[in-house]
DNA sequence: TAGATTGTTAATCGATTAACAATC
DNA sequence: TAGATTGTTAATCGATTAACAATC
């Protein structure tokens, strides 16, 4: 049922940051490195390096290490950034306006193919390219263009009911800005989160947990 | 030098969830709840959050349960959402917009004091009421201004230059919305990490990995 | 008082680190 | 071959779960 056997979740976690080190070095024309050296860099021990790695391969070669572009190419494919999975973008407000622009998906393995929203102004206009859709037309959309994937940025109270529009459509996978908590709407579908606000009140907390002085 | 000892990150990564939970409940009148029935609805263990809770203090009465306004604003205190750090804004493009205009920072412990972009075309118009400021003028505005926090919403090759500069300023609270590693800059600073690409890359694995008929 | 549920200690499970034999 | 560094096993550390005495 899984690709690599069962990953623990931290694990997962790291990839997306030695990927992101990995193309670093790429970039200074760095071609080797050794756990010892990256484990410096990223300040983690090299026994994790070494270890993370070996749960999908032994990338590496003894008394040299690791290649930087061919490790590099490994954790992309890991990643499954070769894909291009189709998503659709829900709620073309401040959050999915700057999530449909700023977000380079075609190097992330996804391709934008379609933005809804149920505000009239909104509808017609185009973000990069895209026609703003009538959230009425989602179904008729979905049918007529393959879907894998659809982006959540409209409010909590929206989300419960086009959620299970879209998972009638087929549609299972899910990356969540808003506050509502899909992964208990159903229990077969892939929800990754993005919650800024509990972000801020973690970042709240760590200052008023180091700034001891007040309060 | 800690006002909770030394609480662990998964801890503090729990408690916005269930500070999120209690005020649901706390919108549906229900005044009092048993870690068993919570625990259930969260999809975790009873045991859990009452260690997790138990960090903090003894805020359940045996045989009772828990007051979810009491445990409510318990953990609103724990989180520090009583304070009102002052933020300033760095980048005023797409994201950081979006930022400015999309977050309720009042309620999570954060004022906005000001918004910096170098671009001349963004340099003077208004977000929410606050002016967007030449990037230059951050040390006199700063200065002039008591500011506690940072937002990082600038493209990575950008940060390194402006977080010396806030850094000198005194400013050690950084929101970092960037893909540049601000936490292995200094060692005396507090990072919150939003990274929008690493969150979408790890959805690309949770949907590849569970796509075993492709590739 | 009896029943319920906490706070807390003990047991288990999992993740990280250390060590080292294998090998390039 | 000697030196370096991996892949992998074993040891440690920390987080989660289970159990239960304390107590409302």
């Amino acid at each position: 049922m899984h690709k690599y056997g069962n990953i623990s979740a931290p694990v997962i976690k790291r990839l997306p940051r030695y990927y992101r080190f990995l193309g670093e070095l790429m970039d200074k024309d760095i071609t080797r490195i050794s756990s010892r050296e990256l484990s410096a860099k990223m300040r983690l021990t090299a026994s994790q390096i070494r270890q993370d790695l070996n749960c999908f391969g032994g990338f590496g070669q003894q008394g040299y290490g690791y290649s930087v572009p061919g490790l590099y190419n490994e954790i992309g494919h890991i990643l499954g950034l070769n894909h291009l999975y189709r998503a659709v973008l829900i709620g073309a407000g401040n959050l999915g306006k700057a999530v449909a622009v700023h977000m380079s998906f075609e190097k992330r393995g996804f391709k934008l193919i379609g933005i809804f929203d149920n505000d009239k102004n909104k509808i017609g206009t185009s973000i990069r390219n895209i026609q703003v859709t009538d959230l009425d037309d989602l179904e008729s959309f979905c049918q007529q263009n393959h879907t894998d994937v659809a982006i959540f940025c409209v409010p909590k109270n929206a989300v419960p009911d086009i959620a299970k529009r879209l998972y009638n459509l087929g549609i299972k996978n899910y990356w969540n800005f808003s506050h509502y908590d899909l992964s208990l709407l159903y229990n077969d579908i892939i929800v990754e989160n993005v919650h800024l606000n509990d972000s801020l009140m973690i970042l709240c907390y760590k200052i008023s947990d180091a700034d001891v002085a007040s309060d």
